[in-house]
DNA sequence: AAGGAGGCCAACCGCAGAGTC
DNA sequence: AGACTCTGCGGTTGGCCTCCT
């Protein structure tokens, strides 16, 4: 899979990473730590990738610890309560999901679970009914289980939360809890 | 078996926010 | 205070894969 291969005007390589790229950008962070993606370019030998494709690369792809593959139904539920609350930040849904990173769960979600909320008669954006009742009766299904819901539309979807969630997804909502940008 | 359609996923682009000068 | 720089995020695209006809 992947793009095909070309340079931008400064030089720099665009398009599918290679396994010999790989390697050096672990040993370069390994060595290095996360700090300057802009001054990765110039400093890790060979590697002629701009600071951002760096970045994505690593936080998508190389970090160590990262869940591939399939979403398992309970994370499934778990991205849609999440959405419920805050939206599409997919950076914040990101960091209450174990090893999932937000462009995983964003192509999920706009692959997958958008169009089995709608085919469930649900409006994935705002999570009510699309025929506007007032109860709402959200069915979960997915790879053989599934899981219901039922309540007024007026009742924060933190309550269905999983305990210890919903907490901090009420915080988020309520903005109290702010991403920080992490100092290096 | 072949071709088309839709699914899936890696990667790019542009913008917004935070930090620095 | 304002301009500039850098990072992080969300939206979108491109291309391979898989399934269906």
């Amino acid at each position: 899979m992947g793009r095909k291969t070309w340079f931008d005007d400064d030089g720099m390589k665009k398009g599918e990473w290679t396994a010999e790229e790989d390697e050096k950008l672990i040993a370069y962070i390994n060595e290095h730590g996360m700090c300057d993606w802009r001054s990765i370019p110039k400093r890790a030998v060979g590697l002629r990738r701009c600071g951002k494709s760096c970045r994505l690369r690593w936080l998508n792809y190389l970090r160590p610890g990262i869940k591939r593959g399939k979403f398992t139904p309970q994370e499934e539920e778990k991205i849609i309560k999440l959405h419920a609350v805050l939206g599409n930040r997919w950076a914040s849904i990101a960091k209450h999901m174990e090893n999932r990173t937000d462009n995983d769960i964003k192509n999920h979600w706009n692959s997958c679970l958008k169009k089995k909320l709608s085919r469930n008669g649900i409006d994935p954006m705002t999570h009510e009914p699309i025929n506007n009742n007032l109860t709402v009766t959200t069915t979960y299904v997915e790879c053989g289980s599934s899981s219901t819901t039922t309540g007024p539309t007026t009742e924060s979807h933190c309550s269905s939360a999983p305990s210890g969630s919903a907490c901090l997804l009420n915080k988020l909502a309520a903005g109290s809890v702010k991403s920080l940008r992490r100092p290096c």
